[in-house]
DNA sequence: TCCATGTTTCAATTATTATTGAAACATGGA
DNA sequence: TCCATGTTTCAATAATAATTGAAACATGGA
């Protein structure tokens, strides 16, 4: 992952409806959310929603598939684990320090068909 | 953390001089780094560092402490991995999905004195 | 085809943010 | 005390981002 991608990752998080958005997408899994369960969960206004979903669709934290009248959309669990470690890349040099777990999803395709040959 | 508290952390990480200067503090680790150097190293004029250095303060990211004509600033490594705990919180609706371990440094004060109280 | 529903686009307004250079401030050593 | 070094502050400029409401677009069902 390339610094420029990851500051549009983190611009894309760092506003107060569009990590209201993200978490809500987190928190629903692969399965996702419609735009418009998202805007009833958040409070956000559909045309500001459309907005932000396109800026995080944009920096590659969401995917969105149409499905009928609605669109999905699904938080980009592999994006996702990227950033966070590229924040932790070559931490204190590179040294042991404190090695942690913490749950980190994986996308739907990667448990159920052939893809990510990243 | 709150969600506030969030918003201003990735905000603080979300531009390109301001991700420069926090990795080369995680990557000096616990030592940190004198502003001077930190400018050498990043190539951002002194003022403009201040700046972001003064926006990575207040967003609880880095610290800094006084020593002789030189500031010495340090990542925030309790603040940074509230962030990427917060980010991965209730994941898939807590359900278990994919466990991933990765490295995450401690502030040197938790290995050398008695603190975090969490 | 027509209508209701779900989503996105557009334009305008308002607010916030980054950068620059000069000047100020603080510290340590001669 | 005076000077050089290291860092921060300030003011001005330029650029970017969020919100709103109305309108447009697309889909599925009657």
């Amino acid at each position: 992952m390339e610094t420029k991608d990851v500051v549009t990752a983190l611009a894309a998080l760092a506003q107060d409806s569009r990590l209201a958005i993200f978490r809500s997408l987190v928190q629903a899994g692969p399965a996702g959310l419609a735009a418009g369960r998202i805007s009833e969960l958040t409070g956000i206004s559909p045309s500001s929603l459309s907005f932000h979903l396109k800026e995080l669709s944009h920096a590659g934290m969401v995917d969105s598939q149409p499905s009928g009248r609605f669109v999905i959309y699904t938080a980009n669990f592999t994006t996702m684990n990227a950033l966070l470690g590229f924040l932790t890349e070559n931490c204190c040099g590179g040294n042991p320090c404190s090695p942690v777990c913490m749950p980190a999803c994986e996308p739907e395709q990667s448990r159920t068909t052939e893809k990510e040959p990243t």
